[in-house]
DNA sequence: TATTGTTATACTCTATAACTATA
DNA sequence: TATAGTTATAGAGTATAACAATA
């Protein structure tokens, strides 16, 4: 019944590898809206969302970043981040401090907590995935670090 | 720095594949996190979102579905999936029909227009990620492809 | 005047609680 | 009573618009 729709429908040129980008993008957003669900689901109650522990990853893992440049890391607005920087400060995870040079900007820094925060909390977070994870092979964990990097590239491209 | 704060942490026993585990959950829920924010200033303004488009697509490749077994299977709740549904209804591409066997039953049916919907918009929609596609290797898309299968797996677990 | 960030407000998506109808 | 679904309401996450401070 849809290859006949489709027959219909493909006005333009088509080869087989564009169908197959196709059934792609929709699979593969359909997987992982569905997985985003369940993790909601899983991890209900949590004091910080995935935004937030991205932040201090970042701060933590590669240093000081003004507001602007982590909105534009983590694809969200400003006053979005402003929010979530928000959280992370009154937890006492980040500071908040000025750029000596430029007034205007706001540079976030960890605090040795949100060091500790991130160096501690990895194990913990996620544990029904983590789960998951740990029931598949090798190969299929290797699969999935390799798609991970492959959607970190094309989301910042 | 982050690594004697982690040997301090690790009381229990962790192995390098734990290590490696909680790595991959780390950047795989981060990539994916920030792919769906990137999305979704994509697609704004769009009619249908992708639990919309997810469930449209299940009726016309699947068949018939109640409206439970449409909310378990996208893991969202049932008052959530009622909602989505009046949506695809109001938009005549699926219709709401009873359980002859069980009245406090409702049968969800792609309409002919919900079948035509699905063949024309698997092309348009996400134009951009289309396009990253495009740009990727071969190999990268049967990356991609294996990840959403295993993605598509482990959430239904 | 342009840029950086914040505050106020609103929208989208999903949830919980209360309810209706049927088994 | 228990189950399937709907309605009413609330919460999380993000956006736009309006504003303040600085360049």
């Amino acid at each position: 019944m849809i290859p006949v729709e489709r027959q219909e429908l493909d006005q333009r040129e088509t080869t087989p590898l564009d169908t197959s980008v196709d059934e792609l993008n929709a699979n593969f957003i359909e997987s992982i809206a569905r997985l985003k669900r369940r993790l909601r689901a899983e991890r209900a109650g949590d004091e910080f969302n995935d935004l937030h522990r991205s932040v201090l990853t970042l701060l933590v893992s590669e240093g000081p970043r003004t507001l602007s440049q982590l909105s534009d890391h983590e694809h969200v607005k400003p006053p979005s981040m402003s929010e979530t920087v928000n959280v992370l400060e009154q937890s006492g995870l980040v500071e908040r401090t000025s750029d000596p040079q430029d007034g205007r900007k706001v540079i976030l820094v960890a605090t040795p907590h949100g060091v500790h925060f991130v160096a501690e909390s990895r194990r913990r977070r996620h544990e029904w995935l983590n789960q998951r994870l740990h029931e598949l092979t090798g190969e299929e964990r290797r699969t999935l670090a390799a798609a991970a990097a492959i959607i970190s590239r094309i989301t910042d491209s």
